[in-house]
RNA sequence: GGAGAGCUGGCCGAGUGGUCGAAGGCACCUGACUCGAAAUCAGGCAUACCGGGAACGGUAUCGUAGGUUCGAAUCCUACGCUCUCCGCCA
């Protein structure tokens, strides 16, 4: 959420920079609202002073004075009510007020380069190279079916589309994975987290998933009703909600590992084979609470720290800038970590890691002291995949297939595969 | 799920209709004392918004939302959460 205050004094700068992230913009009433909102409180205040007085007086003047106690009980009354109605006003504009800046994006940060979409990202960087495979390579689906150790029709049996089940070798390795991302992350200060799976909406408000992308959520029944986390984003910076950290401790690092839960909706018949796109699928999610002047510093380190997992497993990968017009809600400045699908012929997406700046902070009330006795900040938060834990299996399937359909496993992962090296047909 | 107790500032805790933004303590900051520190003493120390150059003043906030009242931390209602006991359960 941006601040109140800062887009009513910079409207026109503040429209500006976020129509280049495209798509529309509708800030409504947003500044006659401001204004009414202002000419409410200073009525409101006006009239909360003078009733104050007046309960002054009326103190002493109930044993002094009764006649006149009556005729100031008189007139309090209507104040009170007076109060009370502009009171009532006051809420409903507020709640207009919140509901357009509830659904109003993060304003890119300046290094973002402006563009449309996907075409726009511009690479910073990329390590290795594609693997030189002298045979047609195979998608990850197709290997992991002939393994017999990916099966995606009884998943769609027992829940329908979007589902698999993974069986033998691959089921491990896909845990396998989960614990080697972990034990490379928490040696560099990620405290390692297991969170909650479900959440409130306040929760879901916090991180900026509600109330805009409702229809991508899937919910609960019953009260209240909670909702199946997207990402372990939500529940891990939410855990600092409500709090004042102190800036000595920041940043403040976590990686958590959880399953994540989309209801893709508005992606129909996209990436409808394999493992790509689920409904559910395996995360281990990095998370950082920094000061604002670390933070797209600490975007860097975090999105080095999503590489390092790649490089580890020797898996070649570019780093894309998002432009403004590929970038989440809000993110400020966001990478996306591609690795290279050989089956696929094409990078996919595996990570992406944003800074947030104050967006998330200020709806989720994080603050920090910079020092002892200073006024709290909103601090800035930072999140970031480390990796998608179904696309690095799908990523180790297709860059280490044989022609054979045997899957070589990445020396990395053997110690966490019980000594394992390969996948055969099961 | 049932019964009971509770929810007050960074923390502990007093406060049952006006004198309460809230005693006292801890923590923290400043000053005195000291070579320095500890101890002691004095003072300060919530957040947000509005007005003001500032000093300062105003308004709101005692789990949340309503209600009663001229006036609510205090009374009433609902809800949430925490703790204890019982039941159930991986």
């Amino acid at each position: 959420m941006l601040d109140l205050k800062y887009v009513a004094q910079n409207f026109d700068a503040v429209v500006a920079r976020l129509q280049s992230r495209g798509g529309s913009l509708d800030l409504g009433p947003f500044k006659s609202l401001v204004s009414e909102r202002r000419d409410l409180y200073v009525a409101m205040e006006s009239l909360s002073a003078r009733r104050n007085t007046a309960n002054e007086e009326m103190k002493r003047k109930a044993k002094e004075d009764p006649a006149a106690l009556e005729a100031l009980r008189g007139e309090m009354r209507t104040v009170s009510q007076t109060i009370k109605e502009k009171e009532a006003r006051l809420k409903e504009v507020e709640e207009e007020l919140s509901r357009i800046l509830l659904v109003i994006p993060n304003i890119p940060h300046e290094s973002v380069p402006v563009g449309g979409g996907a075409e726009d990202n511009v690479q910073v960087r990329s390590w290795g190279e594609k693997p030189n495979l002298p045979f047609t390579p195979k998608q990850h689906f197709e290997l992991g079916e002939k393994l017999g150790m990916l099966d995606f029709e009884r998943a769609a049996k027992v829940s329908g589309s979007r589902f698999a089940f993974y069986k033998g070798a691959l089921a491990r390795l896909e845990r396998a994975l989960v614990s080697f991302m972990i034990d490379v992350h928490t040696p560099k200060g990620y405290v390692e987290m297991l969170p909650p799976y479900l959440v409130l909406r306040e929760t879901m408000m916090g991180t900026g998933q509600l109330p805009k992308f409702e229809e991508d959520a899937f919910k609960t029944v019953g009260e209240p009703e909670r909702f199946l986390i997207p990402t372990s984003e939500v529940p891990v910076t939410n855990y600092h909600a409500d709090e004042i950290l102190d800036g000595d401790q920041l940043p403040r690092k976590y990686c958590a590992f959880s399953p994540c839960f989309r209801a893709e909706a508005g992606s129909a018949g996209k990436d409808t084979r394999g493992l790509i796109r689920q409904h559910q699928f395996h995360k281990v999610e990095l998370v950082k609470f920094a000061t604002p002047d670390t933070s797209l510093d600490e975007l860097e380190k975090m999105t080095d720290d999503a590489c390092d997992i790649l490089r580890r497993l020797g898996l070649h990968h570019r780093v894309m800038l998002l432009c403004t017009g590929d970038m989440g809600f809000g993110a400020r400045k966001t990478y996306d970590i591609e690795v290279w699908l050989p089956g696929q012929g094409t990078y996919r997406e595996i990570s992406s890691c944003s800074d947030c700046g104050d967006f998330q902070a200020r709806r989720a009330k994080i603050r920090y002291r910079a020092q002892k006795g200073d006024k709290p900040q909103l601090l800035h938060t930072l999140n970031g995949s480390g990796l998608a834990v179904g696309r690095t299996t799908i990523a180790i399937l297709e860059n280490y297939q044989r022609e054979d359909g045997s899957i070589a496993i990445p020396e990395a992962l053997v110690p966490y595969m019980g000594g394992l090296k390969e996948l055969r047909p099961m």
